[in-house]
Parts: structure tokens; C-alpha cells; sequence
DNA sequence: TGAATTGACATACAGGCTGCATGTATGCAA
DNA sequence: TTGCATACATGCAGCCTGTATGTCAATTCA
């Protein structure tokens, strides 16, 4: 179970021996959900032992945290990079929404973001996460509207917070089959009926 | 473990026990999460054993949907005991949302609906679950409200799921102690503005 | 009504999993 | 080079799930 190959700092393998376990973990979180997936199988799918994990994470929940952390973030990304500033608010709303229903078809981000997350992380842990990430580009994008009259005031908090569920609550249809399009549209109408 | 003070029909013990171990299941899974609660302290609780559970239910899954199935019955019939005819379709949609809101601040069930119950049966169970419970009065507010012209037409599956789904995020943050009516405000005036 | 069958449980067992404690070898620092 | 910290591997204790087996009461049926 050493890696002889190339000499590394210990900095190095601890940073890769991290990455390996949790590309790993989720592969298998994703293809089996957490519940599903024992520590042993994970750092055998890592081709390291269970004495390793428990060595850089302090339990199962830790490691998937870390999992969620980062697709939470690589979901922002996403978004982000798909940004146009030339855009109205409203209009940055809509497009910011459909890149972020996108984002979400990757496969297993509805299960590790939307499913297992809360159960397994609690809501207020996953509201840091994505607070973090996802929602404050969205509450960023309402503010702005409002600031431009584009659509009414209401309180900034709780809207973000439930049109992000209904956004969260598209994603998971859509990967269920539904008609993406209709999803689309019936969002884009709830957000422009603010106005 | 016998119970000997009367004599019951089989019919009789076996509904009785039923009950216990979902009233027993339901307590402990409310306090301490699907995953954290054993098939042995929930037998304990109920005053019987693990072969009682088992002879009844398949698994320990089928337990839990049996106590999640009662409960959105019994949140489905505490907003429909509070429905009121004689109000516009609009303020029937409002109303209703703000008797869903209440009927979810009883303790435990965000966490059965809204947490663990996705995570553990998956969406599509739930869906269907609440599809014949919940959404149902919600499907049918939607529909007439748009017959009379009180909101604009859209696709009524999704429009249903995407506004379920904002209430369901607002019963979690409430019950995670963020301002109950700013909620009640934001989600009413995201449904008349539908008009 | 008496025998056979079914139903309702309790008990015992086999595997698997988590977390920790312990052991070993390698990098690093004085 | 000597000593400590770091990165792992191995082994163990405890718990949990699901199933197989045994027992006694309820029900069915001749």
C-alpha cells in the first residue's frame, strides 16, 4: 500500500492521499449514498487503507462533508463562469437560474447537495455551505433587482432562501425526468412576477 | 413481554403492537434522526423486542415509511380541517399555506417530512406520499385559482411543486427560528404577484 | 370439541461496520 | 544522528441489522 514511485514531501501525499479519499468517497456517496457505503469499501476504492481515513478525517461524516464542501463549490463556479454582466437584473435572475439548473444535471450533485446533505449534515450546516457558495450569488442578484426597481421589495433573506428551495426543488425533478423546459419557464414566470 | 390482562382477538394485539412501535419509532426517530436511532431501543421503547419489529415490519426502512406515511396524513388532515369555502381562491391559497406552516411547527416534523424522509425513501417515495396527501389540496387551490383568473396560467405539476417546495424550505427555517411572519409575508406576496 | 395450522412474538446467531488503540516506518528538525 | 512528529496499517471492542429457529396462544376445520 506505499506509493515508491516519486519522492514526495509529506505535505504532498497528505494532500493527495486527501484528494484520492475523497474522489473515492464520493464516487461511491453518489452511486450509493451515504448510508449505503461503508468506510472499508471507500478506502479500498482509494487503494488505502481504513487506517488512513480515520487519519485525516475524524469520522465517516467528516470525510463527507469535505465531499460536499467541495461540490458545493464547483457548483458556484459553474455559475460564476457563466455570468454576463451585459445582462438587466432580471434578466441576470433568470440566466443565473438556468446556469445553476445546469450545473445541477452533473451527476449525483442533487443526491449530495439536496439528499443526503441535509439529512446527514443538518439544514444549518448545509445553509453555511451554500451560503458560502450558491446562495449568495443568487442574493446578490436579487438586491441588485430591487435596487433597480425591477422587482419589489421584500425581505432580501427569506426570499433568497425560497426561491433557492424551488430552484433546488426544479433540479431534483428535472433529474427525475420531468420536463426540464416547463420547469424553466414556470421559474422564469415566478421571477418575473415580481416585478 | 407477555401481555396477559385481557383477553384480545389477533386482530386486536397486532394493531395495537403496530401502533406502539410507530408511536415508539416515531419519538425516537424525531429526537434522534433516522440513522441514529437502533432497531433495539426502539423495540425497548415500545416494551417488546427486535422479533416483534421484525415480524411486523420488512426492515427497518419499511418502519419508517410507516411512521412517515402517518404523519403527512396527519398534516394533510390538520390543513384541511381548517380550509374555509367561502374565501376567494387567492386568500384560499394564502390560507392554506399559513394552516400547512402550523400544522409543521409540531415538533419532529420537519425533520421526518423534510429531512430524513427524502434522504431515506428518496424523492419519488415522497412525492408520492405526499402527492396523495399534501400537494393534493395545493394542486387543486392552483387550478381553481387559475379557472377564475386570480393567478396566470402555467403548468400546474410544476408550479405545484415549485411553490410546495418554497414552503417547505419556510417550515424549516422557521422551525430553525427565523422570522415566521417575514416568511408568511414573502411567500403570500409571491403568490398574489402569480395574479 | 379436539387436532392441525397459522400468527405473534422471543431468543440466538452471523455477518458487517464504526471508531479507537496500538504498532511501524518514514520525513523532518535540532 | 538523534529524537519527535507525521502517515499510515493492523487489530480489537462494541453495536447494529437481518434472519433462522423455537415457543405459545389464537384460529380453523374436520
Amino acid at each position: 500500500m506505499q506509493e515508491r514511485s516519486t519522492r514526495r514531501s509529506n505535505r504532498e501525499r497528505t494532500q493527495e492521499t486527501r484528494a484520492r479519499l475523497i474522489a473515492a468517497a464520493r464516487r461511491l456517496f453518489v452511486e450509493k449514498s451515504y448510508a449505503g457505503t461503508g468506510t472499508p469499501e471507500i478506502a479500498a476504492a482509494a487503494g488505502l487503507t481504513r487506517g488512513a481515513l480515520y487519519h485525516h478525517f475524524a469520522d465517516k461524516q467528516a470525510l463527507f462533508q469535505a465531499v460536499v464542501d467541495e461540490e458545493a463549490e464547483r457548483v458556484a463556479a459553474e455559475i460564476e463562469r457563466q455570468a454576463d454582466t451585459a445582462l438587466t437584473p432580471l434578466d441576470a435572475l433568470i440566466e443565473g437560474g438556468n446556469a445553476f439548473l445546469q450545473a445541477m444535471a452533473a451527476p449525483g450533485r442533487t443526491r449530495l447537495l439536496l439528499l443526503d446533505g441535509p439529512a446527514v449534515l443538518g439544514r444549518a450546516a448545509m445553509d453555511a455551505i451554500d451560503g458560502r457558495h450558491g446562495n449568495r450569488t443568487l442574493r446578490e442578484g436579487l438586491a441588485a433587482a430591487m435596487r433597480a426597481g425591477a422587482i419589489r421589495r421584500l425581505p432580501l433573506d427569506p426570499l433568497t432562501a425560497l426561491l433557492a428551495a424551488a430552484y433546488d426543488r426544479a433540479a431534483l425533478a428535472i433529474e427525475a425526468g420531468a420536463d426540464a423546459q416547463a420547469f424553466r419557464l414556470t421559474l422564469a414566470a415566478m421571477v418575473e412576477s415580481l416585478g
